[in-house]
DNA sequence: TTCATTTCTTAACATAGGTTAATGTTTTCT
DNA sequence: AGAAAACATTAACCTATGTTAAGAAATGAA
């Protein structure tokens, strides 16, 4: 599937939107390629873009005060990414946002960026619920650490991205759940067994 | 402290807005007072109001899978509240805001806080930097829940809302920092221990 | 193809926090 | 003021996950 038609279906499922503001978006960015372990930004650089991830996959993470890897989200095709944050301020990011796989995104700056939401009033909307939907996402990912024993939470992971142990070494599954890999690993024997 | 310059400061800190911009806005919404224990607004229900709040404390919960109250925040005077998922999207609501304390807050509609918006420019970037500020404090209160023990997270909070232990019952701090409210007892004896 | 690196699994042991239930304390309501 | 409700503490025991370290398997680079 074409870029476009990849952002038209994108769009379209929350907002009215037409083939010609698409081509307008497109026009207004830039088509970037990461290489695998690249980073659009890392901690202390300011993220001066936002991205549609129209191929790949990414992890988004801090360092946190123990010296450890915390991912916040994995991003893959179709997802939007970056630190709205520092995009905003312009204050340096706390955040990495590294590549997984060769990813391909395309790009906007912050004027870029606000000039399409001006041009656009659909799509200024879309980015209103979508960041409204990012923040209820973080709330829920909270609730579900908090609450759901890590067996549920990687049962949850699966159904979300199935593919995503085909994409990501496990050791960072782990991370993302929140616990340890020798845990991951033995909730995963756990469950083999279970199935027997 | 008038609610006008209680605002005026508020937003001072991040933008740059006139005092009669401030007038306007006020003029715009409109004040509610919510008794200890009212809801602004419940499970199942659309979320019509975003507010600021002038005088008093809230929480803002879930009920989760197990039936449990989960505390994503507590929200005093000087805040900014709503679920901006329900609000932007005009879907139910899975959240409930409740006072805990007789409460005062200056209110907005949907069509309302969109013409601010469009009628003020710095309003409307001071937004979005506040919504990406929001997703923040979200993913740091994921990540201090996963990597920092209990007692760790109950300090923090002290340090953030000094006054909090005399305003909201310890049962919902323990909710608020995902733990259970005999571990919370356990922490504070142990805490006073170290003291001596 | 081989060596080096990264990743995964396993096991034994340690521990933070959960669970339950009893008791004590404070707040609220009439 | 007194009764009822809500809240806080404590103790004994339980369990999920962490920790460490070793070895096995997979991957990637030369």
């Amino acid at each position: 599937m074409s870029i476009k038609d990849l952002l038209f279906n994108h769009l379209i499922k929350s907002v009215s939107i037409s083939s010609d503001q698409i081509d307008h978006m497109i026009r207004s960015g830039r088509l970037k390629l990461l290489k695998k372990k690249d980073c659009l930004f890392k901690e202390g650089e300011v993220a001066k873009y936002v991205g549609y991830i129209t191929k790949g996959c990414l992890k988004y993470y801090q360092i946190d005060d123990k010296g450890e890897e915390q991912i916040v989200y994995f991003a893959i095709e179709d997802w939007w990414i970056g630190d709205l944050n520092s995009f905003y301020s312009g204050k340096p990011s706390t955040y990495y946002l590294q590549a997984l796989e060769d990813t391909e995104l395309l790009l906007f700056t912050k004027v870029e960026f606000d000039q399409i939401r001006k041009d656009i009033p659909a799509f200024d909307e879309f980015c209103k619920i979508r960041h409204a939907k990012a923040t209820d996402a973080r709330m829920e990912t909270l609730i579900s650490q908090r609450s759901e024993s890590a067996e549920e939470r990687y049962l949850k992971l699966l159904q979300k991205i199935p593919d995503i142990f085909q994409r990501v070494p496990q050791h960072l599954i782990a991370t993302y759940l929140g616990i340890k890999p020798p845990s991951l690993s033995r909730i995963r024997k756990q469950l083999t067994e279970k199935k027997k």
